[in-house]
DNA sequence: GTCTGCATTTTTATATACAAAACAAGATAA
DNA sequence: TTATCTTGTTTTGTATATAAAAATGCAGAC
């Protein structure tokens, strides 16, 4: 039996500067590394405890995702925040999966449909906190919401306007973490996801088009009028 | 006075991984580099004398933008082409600028509208061919097409989507010179610059996407149909 | 008190040396 | 022959040392 190359990248036993991509990544989306602060060579060396070649690669990196700014001769910072910048991200992210969106509906293939119903039943029955009494935030939560989204547009056919969806939803996903999980308890998650999911299997396309815009629009709401995040400094 | 930081970029005294990587961007886009050739890092630290390091780090921008393949643990190839690849940023393209145009024709600002009238005076000016008898790649031209495209979806105002056009263009522009350009010499480009100009100034959106994705699907048919690329091996 | 210029410290960026993994070629066994 | 193992070579990826640039702090001038 040939041994897989590839095996070697799933065990996390890839290259350092590809394991720390991935743990940098991880921290800039969860909110770990403020935003706009200061990622110091040495610091950092020590804390994801490597040497400054593979980290230089990594930030490297993630300055093409947008989650790091690059400066020249002067170092690397974590990508900061604005009003403007959601408010640009959210729009972006609208035309964007509204394309596609609309192509994976036309397209329909069987596979898509049922991958996600699939990614549909499994976000539904995964509760947004642990606890019923108090919100308790749930981490296995996120990573369904991530891939319902991604199984809406999966079949659109463009591995170009994937990733860039992808990327777009990266952005979100940091602001959603930056800003406070509590305010979120109210909303109506779940009728939003069921009526989306309908109107894609429905081929309803407008609407879900619309559905889907409106949910993006209403999460940047939500995150733009958090106290916490734009205060005037 | 104060001395301006940003001088150093401008004088291409940059640091040397990104003078590295505006060198090897160019020459990707160039077709200097072959296409699914091997990157060794010792051949180009030596073609491009320079180290190791700054080397690996320009290697790494590269990925993002496409144009270079990362193989873990076997180091970095040019980015292959595929007909298929080249329809899907095609597609891509289309869709993308597609929105960007409307928005900026939605938009309508004096400053967009006198930088196009600008940006396609001078292209018009700058024949494709420095001698009327035979062709002749003119150099001036292609950054001038360039400007063009770009300020019909400069007034789109995200940074976002502009930059993911900057990308396909970048895509598209690699397959074009990889192709014989004299291939071009018959089209009418001229003409098909000009109703795009006069459509979006006139503000006929509809008609002006049309011609833009036209013009694209075009040149992607021209590319395709070249026998030197794509051979079957 | 504030600004300016210089010397020191810190940090970034690059070169080089080294370790580890992939590759290639030849030898051995089925 | 075909497949597998062994060994040597090449190449990738990482650590570390060094050079170059920016930040800092302090003295002196206004």
């Amino acid at each position: 039996m040939v041994r897989t190359p590839a095996l070697a990248s799933l065990n996390g036993a890839a290259t350092r500067a590809t394991s720390l991509y991935d743990q940098l990544r991880a921290d800039l989306l969860g909110g770990e590394l403020e935003p706009a602060s200061k990622l110091a060579i040495e610091a950092l060396a020590e804390r994801y405890a490597t040497s400054a070649t593979p980290l230089r690669e990594a930030l490297n990196r993630l300055v093409s995702d947008g989650l790091v700014e690059r400066r020249e001769q002067r170092g690397f910072v974590v990508a900061g925040i604005s009003e403007q910048d959601l408010a640009e991200i959210t729009q972006a992210r609208c035309w964007l999966e509204a394309i596609a969106l609309r192509e994976s509906m036309a397209a329909h293939s069987t596979a898509w449909e049922e991958a996600l119903v699939l990614a549909h039943h499994r976000l539904a029955r995964t509760p947004r906190s642990l606890s019923d009494s108090q919100f308790e935030d749930n981490p296995d939560r996120e990573p369904l919401h991530r891939a319902f989204h991604r199984a809406l547009i999966s079949g659109c056919g463009s591995r170009w306007l994937l990733s860039f969806c992808e990327q777009l939803a990266d952005q979100h996903h940091r602001y959603r973490r930056l800003s406070a999980p509590r305010a979120f308890a109210k909303r109506e998650v779940k009728s939003e996801h069921q009526q989306l999911l309908e109107a894609a299997l429905e081929g309803r396309a407008d609407e879900a088009v619309a559905l889907l815009c409106q949910h993006f629009e209403r999460t940047a709401r939500i995150i733009r009028d958090d106290p916490r995040l734009f205060a005037v400094g």
